[in-house]
DNA sequence: TTTGATCGTTCGAATTTATCGAATAACTGA
DNA sequence: TCAGTTATTCGATAAATTCGAACGATCAAA
């Protein structure tokens, strides 16, 4: 199994962060992690492979949203959120905001 | 030739939205349209065949993102910058000023 | 009105990407 | 060592992207 692969804050950028965003399943798991610090991959249930679930997360980690840490057999996830805000200032919050508003139903 | 669909105002999804942007091409037709109120096809030269062009002028529009008015042979697009503001404020800006930081090099 | 030029969409084929189930690997605890 | 749990990787199928070529719509000049 190769090593987790994070890219450095300096190399985020805007296509891959608003790619990786502009998935359902990811951006749910975005939600879901803006409310819950870390969570494990077996923490959610969205209704798709598991095999497609570890495609997505790995999306969002090299598009550098979210970090992974082993801690034996899980890995948890948790998102950049200072990283993110030092990229795009406002960007993540705003998606966010714009997210919870559309789920609302404002 | 089918006549041109743009969603209602309610009907702009976040998703959409994000997907649309998460194209380096559609950004970069957006981050033009910013600055431009209106432009056509023609006026981009972006590398790419006109024919995957007008696939993402399609992807925009029906996302929500732009509007389309047909001007003899001409295309003309502008940004829906009310109706995304609406939507999903602060969005669009954060995004454009996020994609321009981005390009002058922070 | 017909011809030619321009602009953009649609079509069909090739490449790329996403999704799934099965197999594999990493770790834990009995 | 042996299950049991967690997540990634592999191989095949399904879906989306891209391109060039063909088509359709519009306008202007002859």
């Amino acid at each position: 199994m190769r090593p987790i692969h994070h890219p450095n804050c300096q190399d985020i950028a805007l296509e891959g962060v608003l790619y990786a965003l502009g998935d359902p399943v990811r951006l749910e798991i975005v939600q879901r992690l803006a409310s819950n610090d870390e969570l494990s991959c077996s923490d959610l249930d969205l209704g798709v492979a598991k095999s497609t679930l570890s495609h997505h997360f790995k999306i969002l980690r090299e598009a550098g949203v979210l970090h992974c840490r082993k801690q034996g057999t899980q890995h948890m996830n948790s998102l950049r959120r200072d990283d993110l805000e030092a990229a795009f200032p406002g960007l993540l919050d705003t998606i966010l905001q714009a997210a919870q508003g559309a789920k609302v139903g404002r």
